[in-house]
DNA sequence: ATAATGACATGTT
DNA sequence: TAACATGCCATTA
């Protein structure tokens, strides 16, 4: 398992339930913020332990596709479930639900501090 | 080594 | 708004 695989699946798992990240999000917490493709490309195979479904389109849609075990559907069928209003054209309101973590949880991310003071500023509304 | 492949993001039309 | 084009970069073939 790779040293990027394993910053998404502990960042993923911070993530609490009717609460939502974008892919480059995701990517920008491990530390490569333009490498938000990868995210979703490693979440395809990721395990069932990962709330996967919390990871979206930072335009706020649902964006997934090409995966045999979970589609559009499901994966807003689970965000409803969790409180997340998606419509049924797939969007909802992203900064309304938008995960934005603690200091102490960026620190375990484990990121330099000037670079982290950065990437606060980017995702908070 | 080299090249193709995307569950993306951002700027331009 | 929404469609399009371009940049990105870890994996995989």
């Amino acid at each position: 398992m790779s040293v990027f695989k394993d910053q998404i699946t502990r960042i993923v798992q911070s993530v609490p339930s009717g609460s939502v990240l974008s892919y480059g999000q995701v990517a920008a917490y491990t530390g490569l913020p333009r490498a938000a493709r990868q995210v979703g490309l490693v979440l395809r195979e990721m395990e069932e332990d990962v709330p996967w479904w919390r990871v979206v389109n930072n335009s706020g849609r649902v964006s997934i596709t090409g995966n045999w075990r979970a589609d559009k559907l499901l994966q807003s069928k689970l965000l409803c479930s969790e409180g997340v209003e998606v419509g049924s054209d797939f969007t909802f309101v992203i900064e309304k639900y938008r995960f934005r973590p603690t200091d102490e949880q960026l620190k375990e991310f484990q990121l330099e501090s000037d670079y982290r003071e950065k990437v606060m500023l980017k995702y908070q509304l």
